[in-house]
RNA sequence: GCCUUGGUAGCUCAGUCGGUAGAGCAGGAGACUGAAAAUCUCCGUGUCGGUGGUUCGAUUCCGCCCCAAGGCA
């Protein structure tokens, strides 16, 4: 069977992806694909960074704004909306380009995660979350889990309260054990992948995330925010965890002045970034771009080329990449 | 010019009744199977301002010098 050829572009925040992505698209005839957990909300446009029409220069994005801030969603729900997508745009002959700093939605994709196909319970979330609101509920908690599935509780730290509660949550949904649950082999993927990364030298990117942040907030982020509560989006809403949306709800409530939580923001931002290049560092097959040179523009859509008519036939060459909007 | 108080980790500071030092924050490294921008784990050597002296031994006590803040002229 012929597998859709996918080329990414991950890299921590602020690097760049967005724009390369962009000029790839447009050199190789490409429709691009949202991997970014926060950009799929309807709302949240200026603190996720998602690109505005105009920087869009006409091509096709898919999965932005698909999903309502009230609702929750997952990596599986990710993973079935974006097959379903680059096996459409590949379709059209068009070449899907995925985009984003979610690597774990990455990897779902790449190594096709045996999600066990028990979806998440908010009932169940909500009543586990209630007993674990101590520390002594915590340690209760993950005893329970040492008894229902000793092989995961002896992969998580008793602190990782989201993971020791989705366990559990498995086992009460299913009366069996996480660990038991997904031991069909990953069958062969569909795709195959060309992963270009962006980075640029830590300074300069903490410096640009500085930057970008100063203008979210000159861009109107706090009437984001304030008009997400108005709204009635709860602030433990999923949607409303995403950095930059966090950390301005309470200074909408009063409760935070406003330069504490733009400090508190780029930080967790920058933690971010770094948490990102842990993860895509990790991922081997990253080719790794300085965006800071400039020649690495054209080296990404060299390599996207090479990759494009190797995997299809049909490729045709695009515009070049001067000829942009 | 004189007096006072300081000068210890990138920052704010604690401490050593003389045996070469530790918190918070910042930062760094890592994990990650239906919350992932989430969640979690681990990581603290620095001419203790400089220089002489006392001492077996000084960052700690003493002298002088430099720097900063405040006060008096």
């Amino acid at each position: 069977m012929q597998k859709t050829p996918v080329l990414c572009v991950v890299g921590p925040t602020a690097s760049g992806k967005s724009a390369l992505a962009i000029k790839l698209a447009h050199a190789l005839n490409g429709e691009i694909t949202n991997m970014d957990s926060m950009q799929i909300y309807r709302g949240m446009d200026i603190g996720t960074a998602k690109p505005t029409l105009e920087e869009r220069c006409g091509i096709p994005h898919h999965l932005l704004d698909i999903v309502s801030p009230f609702e929750p969603f997952s990596v599986a729900q990710y993973a079935a909306l974006a097959e379903e997508t680059l096996h459409a745009v590949y379709a059209r002959h068009k070449l899907p380009i995925l985009v984003g700093g979610t690597g774990f939605y990455l990897r779902a994709l790449t190594d096709g995660l045996s999600l066990g196909g028990i979806p998440s319970d908010p009932a169940m979330r909500e009543q586990i979350k209630a007993s674990a609101s101590t520390d002594e509920g915590k340690q209760v908690l993950y005893g329970k889990l040492i008894e229902a599935d000793p092989v995961t509780a002896a992969k998580l730290h008793p602190n990782d309260l989201v993971r020791v509660s989705r366990a559990m949550e498995v086992y009460y949904l299913t009366g069996k054990p996480l660990s038991a649950q997904n031991t069909a082999p990953v069958p062969e993927r569909p795709f195959s992948f060309c992963i270009l990364g962006t980075t640029l030298q830590r300074e300069k990117l903490y410096q640009k995330v500085e930057q970008r942040i100063d203008a979210m907030m000159e861009s109107g982020l706090l009437e984001e925010v304030k008009q997400l509560l108005e709204q009635g989006v709860p602030p433990d809403a999923q949607a409303m965890q995403g950095i930059g949306y966090k950390e301005l709800v309470p200074v909408l409530q009063g409760n935070q002045p406003l330069d504490t939580a733009i400090t508190l923001l780029k930080r967790n931002t920058r933690r971010y970034a770094k948490r990102q290049w842990t993860w895509f560092n990790a991922e081997s097959r990253v080719r790794w771009l300085d965006m800071d040179l400039p020649e690495s523009t054209n080296a990404a859509i060299q390599i996207a080329k090479e990759f494009w008519s190797n995997n299809d036939d049909d490729a045709k060459g695009g515009r070049s990449a001067e000829t942009l909007c």
